[in-house]
This record gives structure tokens, C-alpha cells and sequence, in this order.
DNA sequence: ATAATAGTGTCTTTTAGACAATATGTA
DNA sequence: TACATATTGTCTAAAAGACACTATTAT
């Protein structure tokens, strides 16, 4: 990060204040899944109708400007701006990618950084964010989304489809679903998510054989009362911040 | 991407301009790898020593402020730092993150947007950046890095750190390492780039099965005379810009 | 002819896919 | 006891690791 060296004239005037020309805006973005009713759901919110702010009335992904008072890095940001919707702590949360240029907001040259959360859906029942007037979940169906791709404001389609992307690919390889899941669960229902979320069937068999023999995954806890006939197995994640590689992907042979 | 809601007092008073509070920092910089004399390198350039800017004399990644007025996104911005010091122009380049907090910088709050390309080493001979007084390949060595990590400005050698672990975890699966040759390459000269960043042996055999095995890599250009007794075939990528996964990670038994 | 490197073949091991068989707890 | 679901076992297939073998060409 060197400060570029702009006007090669006057080769030692005093430096002018930093980048006191225009800066770009700085926003954080989160794109919030979780596994409610079956199907993997996105959390959007709707933009005040009223006012000057661009997009009135769209659903967007949760975020908005840095705040560099309030905030220490990014990830707080990040969090901050969770907690804002979802009164939630600590989810799993990792960087999805940034997003930045000169159209994407009508305001001027912008940049977002977006990241990407997991949630077990029971740990959000309680509140539904103090000032978020409108929040809700939006099923990600198997086309992508259930919106449009340009009914997003700002290119949060764009953005939402990405993250999309990048959740389906890792779970072909990574124990991210499991960070869908409240604990305990039981190997048939994350063998469940795997499938809601791969959106193909998996092999009971490989699929409780790669679980189990994966170090560091899970830990047993109990047998669990979920009313099926035979109590399954609970388990919990050794490790609920970093998700687990496994060697091969799954692939469907037939 | 809303607008936070500060002040909550005042209702309905009138919107202030957008952000003209303190706005962050905000930079692109570039982690360029090459192969250069059997070695993995990575591209530094030596900040000035002269003036009021940060961490003189010290070496850090190429980078710098986004132009506002230069650039049209963040790629474009990335690209346009790569050229001042590479002349190259259309390497393999893909977002490897962002680092934003308060004290990254001494100047204020910045948030950069790091990039990773990876270059055929012949492709930068010619020179060496017009403005770039200094700008060197270090060689990045098993422990990591050949500087310490923080003799780098900024925070920039936890960045390069993550560069790297990024680039060794990637080299598992994909075909990145392959970006790093100059066309046209031959199977034993992709081989030993696989070696040389994965730190260890690969088997000829397996390593030779999955390459030509992979749909949409190798496109054959006839054989090389690289001087070996028997001529290999050359290869060409099929495709520049994306690298191909494969379908299970190099793993070695012993 | 020999040496050195390119390229192939063979055998074993690992793990996933397919699917059948067994175990267990509730109605 | 019957049934539904959990769990295990068996067989096959695909692909990597290990390593030996063959092919080709410059000297």
C-alpha cells in the first residue's frame, strides 16, 4: 500500500493532506443463510421508503457504511451490522469477496466488502433487529434465488448469486453445512442439509463413513429423542469457526 | 448496503450528505508471484525514504490509493498497479481479501482490497517499471517468507503470509501453478513447479494421469526441444483465466 | 552403445457409490 | 409384534501412490 504518486510536477512539494481528493464510500454487506423449513433461506431487508437514500423500498443484503468510530476492523463491522438484525453473537463468518466501483452506487465510487454467515436457525427466534422494520427470509431456490437477479438493490443479485455459488461449491468438499445445524444434531438430518443444500441425494453410507472418519469434525454427545423409532446419535462440532476439509468431493457416479 | 441509522434523534431531519464524516482509506494491493531460477518469488517494492509518508525505506507489496477518477472497479485499479510496475498486462488475477481496521495504517482507518496474480516469469523481462526506483523478487522461502514477518510495511506481511498459505492450499486441488509457466510448458517442467510450491516430491506416474485426465486443461502444441534426450510434448492451457479443480487433493501416502 | 530423460504399465490402497442387511426403540 | 428409522456390511468402481518398465534421442 504506497500512496500512489500522482502529479509528477513539483517533485518535492509538501505532501498534501491523504487522499483528501475524493475518497471512495467503504460499506460492509452480509450475506446471512440458515436452513429454516426445510430450505436453505437468505436474510434481506427492506430500504426505508422515505428519504434521499437510492433504492427506497428494495430488499437488500444487510450492511451498510463503515463506521470508523464504532468500528475496530472489518469483521466487527460485520458483526456489528448482524447483530443489528439478528441479535446474533458469534456465527460462523468468514469473507465471501469485495465488490467495488464507480456505478454500483448512485452516490459515488463505492466499495463492499461482503462476508458470509452461517446460522443454526433456533438461535435467532428472539428478536428480529430493533430498528429493522423489515426484515425477512427469503428462500434460495434451485435456480439461485427467488428474486430476480436485478430486483436486489445496489448489484446485491449479483452479489447474493456469488455467495450462492461459493456455498454450493464448498460444500462439496467442507463440513459448512454443519454450521447450519443447532446442537446437537444427528447424522440423518446433516445428512439432510448436504442434500437440501447439494440438491441431489447422497449415499447414507459414504456419507456417514466420510463424516465420522474426518478428524476434528464431531464429537458425540448422546443419544438424541428426535421421535424417529430408533434414537440416532448426537453430535456437536469440535470446532464451530473453521469448517472441516474432506480429501475427495462428493460425486454422483450414476 | 443501507445507510446506518446514526443519530437517532431528529426523526426527520434532513439527510446529510452522504458520508462526509470520516470516510476510510481505501487501497488496492497486488501479491505477484512468478517462478523465477526454481524458486517461488513474490514481487516488493521499497517505499520512499524520503517524505511524510509512512514506514520509509521499507519494502512492502505494490499498491496503492483507488483512483477514483483512473478507475472504473477494483479489478481495473489492481490491474493498473500491476502494469506501473510490471508492464504485464493480463496475468491470472483473483481476489484474495481484504484488511480493514484502524490501525493498520498510521494515517487513519484503511481498508485495502488484496489481489493475487500469478506470471509466467518471461513475460516481465522487458522492464521494470518506469517510476518504480525500487522493485525487487524476493524468494518465498519453505518457512514462509524470506523477510521476517514484520520487516514488511503496513500489515503487509501477514498478508503475504496468507498469499502464500493460499496459494500452497490451492496448488492441492486446481491447476494454479500452471499460470506460473511460460507457454509452452512440457508435463516434467509442470511437474517440478508443483513440487517446487508444494515443498515435496509428487509422483510422475499419478501426477501425469490426473493432468491429462482433467477435461479442459492441457491442449497439445507438439513436442519441445528443451534440450533433454528425448523431446517432450509442449502444452498449452486451454484456458488463461480460470484454473481447473480437480477432483481429489494430492496426498502422499508415506 | 550408453546415458539420461520422457512416457507407460502394473499392482496396491483408499474411499466413494450402490444397495442389502441388521439393530433398536416406539406404537 | 410390527414398523420405521438408524446403523452396519458387502461388493464394485475410480483414482492415486509406489515403483518398475519401456521408449527415444543426443552424445
Amino acid at each position: 500500500m504506497s500512496t500512489s504518486k500522482k502529479s509528477p510536477a513539483l517533485p518535492s512539494a509538501p505532501a498534501a493532506l491523504v487522499q483528501d481528493i475524493a475518497r471512495p464510500l467503504v460499506t460492509v454487506d452480509v450475506v446471512v443463510f440458515s436452513l429454516i423449513d426445510e430450505a436453505l433461506q437468505v436474510l434481506l431487508v427492506q430500504r426505508p421508503r422515505q428519504g434521499s437514500e437510492p433504492f427506497p423500498g428494495q430488499w437488500a443484503l444487510p450492511g451498510g457504511f463503515v463506521d470508523v468510530l464504532l468500528d475496530d476492523d472489518l469483521r466487527a463491522c460485520a458483526l456489528r451490522k448482524l447483530r443489528e438484525k439478528t441479535a446474533v453473537e458469534s456465527p460462523y463468518l468468514e469473507q465471501l469477496g469485495s465488490w467495488g466501483g464507480r456505478l454500483r452506487d448512485p452516490r459515488g465510487w463505492s466499495v463492499t466488502q461482503v462476508y458470509f454467515a452461517l446460522l443454526p436457525w433456533a438461535s435467532l427466534q428472539p428478536r428480529k433487529g430493533a430498528n429493522a422494520a423489515d426484515v425477512r427470509w427469503f428462500p434460495v431456490d434451485a435456480a439461485g434465488v427467488t428474486l430476480a437477479d436485478d430486483s436486489l438493490a445496489f448489484d446485491h443479485g449479483q452479489i447474493l448469486a456469488a455467495a450462492v455459488k461459493r456455498l454450493r461449491s464448498k460444500v462439496e468438499y467442507t463440513s459448512l453445512p454443519a454450521f447450519l445445524l443447532p446442537e446437537p444434531f444427528t447424522l440423518p438430518q446433516l445428512q439432510r442439509v448436504y442434500e437440501i443444500v447439494l440438491g441431489r441425494p447422497v449415499d447414507k453410507s459414504a456419507f456417514r463413513t466420510r463424516a465420522l472418519a474426518a478428524p476434528d469434525f464431531l464429537e458425540e454427545v448422546g443419544p438424541q429423542a428426535t421421535g424417529a423409532p430408533r434414537s440416532p446419535m448426537g453430535y456437536r462440532l469440535v470446532n464451530r469457526q473453521q469448517p472441516v476439509t474432506f480429501p475427495r468431493t462428493f460425486q454422483s457416479r450414476s
